[in-house]
DNA sequence: CAGTATTATGATACGGATTATCAGTAACAA
DNA sequence: TTGTTACTGATAATCCGTATCATAATACTG
């Protein structure tokens, strides 16, 4: 099995452990995703569906967000892509000319976090990450 | 001077210094925005200012995004908020029930990027990180 | 299988947030 | 003051995402 198949395999397996129907557009929206080389935004990938509607591709994309499958991550002005998460917790470099991500773990964050947390007033409930890159495609 | 005054004479001077004029509706906003305690939306600002056009509104808060007078930062669910640039360089602490934001610094963070920069692909044009907290008002 | 309950779909309408348009107005320099 | 230019604000338009709801597809049950 293909690194590709396999990616597919388990956003359709995710949605059925999940107890979702396995309909055609999710196999559909699962396929296309499969298909984005990098991140993607919700609308590109009504455009390469153009037979599914537009509802389907955003409920199908909430879900694989939910169900961890999707990463959500915001561009500079806060316009939001979505890649694979190839990996659990992870952050993301992404190139703001191409849209290219790249995935990065960091101890560093975690630990910074663990200090934080000591610091301020309150609970730390989730937090965001992402470093904007010029990708050696764009800018050699 | 107080604080406060200080922070709106920043305000206005950051737009003068820049060569735009110094109108009503500016100086109405650079008010409305000292006026705030915390985090604000753009339709706060709006409510507070009946006075003065929505686009007017959004169009001074760019202008003091860009000049880097203010901070626009991301609640979890990508909806943005402001809040005055006090310091140069730093991250945010946003509770999300309330959305008190408080101001950090923190040397690893900038540690951990220099240490990424070496890693990746690409050069490093800007980064985002926001921690997502319930203050002690919220959850005791 | 066939029947049935449930879930999912998609066309469309809707909503909120931000931006574009553009005629009228105000700031500022000469 | 006057003229140039930037700014304003009412409104329309846009963009992204979600709600509605009748219809269709799926999975379950007997």
């Amino acid at each position: 099995m293909t690194t590709t198949e396999q990616m597919r395999h388990d956003l359709i397996t995710t949605l059925e452990d999940r107890g979702f129907r396995l309909t055609k557009p999710r196999r559909d929206v699962a396929t296309a995703i499969e298909t984005q080389a990098d991140a993607f935004t919700a609308e590109d990938l009504c455009e390469s569906l153009p037979a599914v509607g537009r509802a389907t591709v955003y409920r199908t994309i909430k879900l694989l967000v939910d169900t961890g499958a999707l990463c959500k991550l915001a561009m500079p002005d806060g316009a939001p892509k979505y890649s694979l998460a190839r990996v659990g917790h992870h952050h993301h470099t992404v190139c703001v000319r191409c849209g290219k991500v790249s995935d990065f773990r960091d101890t560093t964050v975690e630990r910074m976090l663990r200090s934080l947390a000591k610091e301020i007033d309150g609970q730390i409930v989730g937090h965001r990450m992402e470093v904007y890159v010029d990708c050696s495609d764009c800018v050699p």
